[in-house]
DNA sequence: CGCGTATTGAGATCATTTCCCGATATGTTG
DNA sequence: CAACATATCGGGAAATGATCTCAATACGCG
């Protein structure tokens, strides 16, 4: 993401954390930052160890405090896949996911016809929707690679 | 799901093994029915408990193993979600969930609608689509009304 | 500028998943 | 139907990722 953007959504941040009475920490700011620096869906270790550098002896817990509450703000989110550590998306517009259902990577994918959506009536479920994504599920090209180099063998 | 369906999805199980030269181990069965017999996208905890009680003393890491192996077979899926804990999924026919982005838990939704879209063309990923899940995400009932009653503190 | 309170840092702890290796069971072949 | 080769299993240890606790600190308000 480019600086303005960035300078934009921090700016979001400071406006959301003065309307809802929210501290805006050097911290949390910072941590904000570089997950809209880092591209293809950041873990959280891979968020401590490019924050680490801007701020020396930030604690991991921190970060994962931090991010927790970026995404219950809504400045960032959580994204959805198959593998067990959690993913950061900076991202907030519509757009959608190639997932491998081998390696559990996943893939931003956009498209004009996914964005089109007609959100469905959830309100028998009580369930209030925000936004959506489309995951298509598959296999990428590496893991497809990979399986056919060894059945080959 | 309900005991013929069950027994069709072994019996597919069974032949995709014959078929890829994959053993059908006892524990593979069980789990797998179990796993077709538990509702609301069960855990590899969850299963681990209710296998158990039909194979005394199966190991834990057995479960896991069976649980990868399975999704791999595709006579099951793994589910994509916001949470920490793998979730799998019995349903392989076309369906979609409510994800809750507060509490990370998510429900089964059917829609005719979701269940026509056009699957776009992926190939200048090198990426192979096997079927799609839409995610509608928001806050669940309970989620919404623990919200509520806290902020009228 | 000072106060009350939410947030931070540090490390322990917890939960979930994976690894390792000797024992066992599967599917195949004779 | 028996024996074989090998994938899978069980058990326990270890790795990984996330959360909890509590004293110290810093934010935002007045």
């Amino acid at each position: 993401m480019d600086e303005p953007a960035r300078t934009e959504r921090i700016e979001l941040f400071r406006k959301l954390c003065r309307e809802r009475g929210e501290r805006c920490t050097v911290q949390r700011r910072v941590i904000l930052e570089t997950v809209l620096q880092l591209d293809n869906h950041p873990s959280a270790d891979q968020i401590f160890d490019a924050v680490e550098v801007r701020i020396p002896g930030v604690a991991r817990t921190t970060v994962y405090r931090a991010l927790d509450h970026l995404a219950r703000m809504g400045v960032i989110t959580k994204a959805c896949h198959p593998g067990r550590v959690a993913r950061f998306d900076p991202r907030l517009e519509l757009h959608h996911h190639l997932v491998c259902l081998r390696c559990n990577e996943f893939f931003d994918f956009d498209d004009d016809g996914l964005n089109g959506l007609k959100i469905p009536d959830t309100s028998a479920f009580g369930f209030e929707v925000n936004d959506y994504r489309v995951q298509l599920r598959g296999i990428c090209k590496s893991c497809k690679e990979r399986e056919k180099k060894e059945e080959s063998k």
